[in-house]
DNA sequence: CTAATGACCATTA
DNA sequence: ATAATGGCCATTA
């Protein structure tokens, strides 16, 4: 792959720890602002360890998916210092880019 | 080539 | 507050 995955996969990876990212904003650092499905397709297909994928999140602050495991997702979440309140985690605070 | 799929998003009811 | 609808995109079959 060269193109839209790639570009998915260095914005993921950009991703500080401890902090989140949406489908969307992904979608608009990497190339098109209206294509969140699929980052999250290409996350699903192309579910790499290098890619901190567990710190992508859907727009309106719920967890979304994970292909593994959505409860380690949440585990590791919480392990870099997110806070995970009902499922949903505040986008205002964790939120990247700031 | 076309059709179907999905870890989505914003709007509307 | 939740539920349903339409639209948008790249990848896969």
């Amino acid at each position: 792959m060269k193109n839209f995955n790639s570009k998915v996969y260095e914005v993921t990876k950009k991703i500080p720890r401890g902090k989140v990212s949406t489908y969307g904003l992904i979608a608009c650092l990497a190339e098109n602002c209206r294509a969140p499905r699929a980052v999250g397709n290409a996350l699903n297909k192309n579910f790499s360890p290098d890619i901190p994928c567990h710190r992508v999140i859907r727009s309106n602050g719920s967890i979304g998916g994970y292909r593994g495991n959505l409860l380690k997702k949440i585990r590791k979440l919480k392990s870099e210092g997110v806070i995970i309140k009902n499922n949903r985690i505040d986008l205002k605070k964790f939120g990247w880019p700031s």
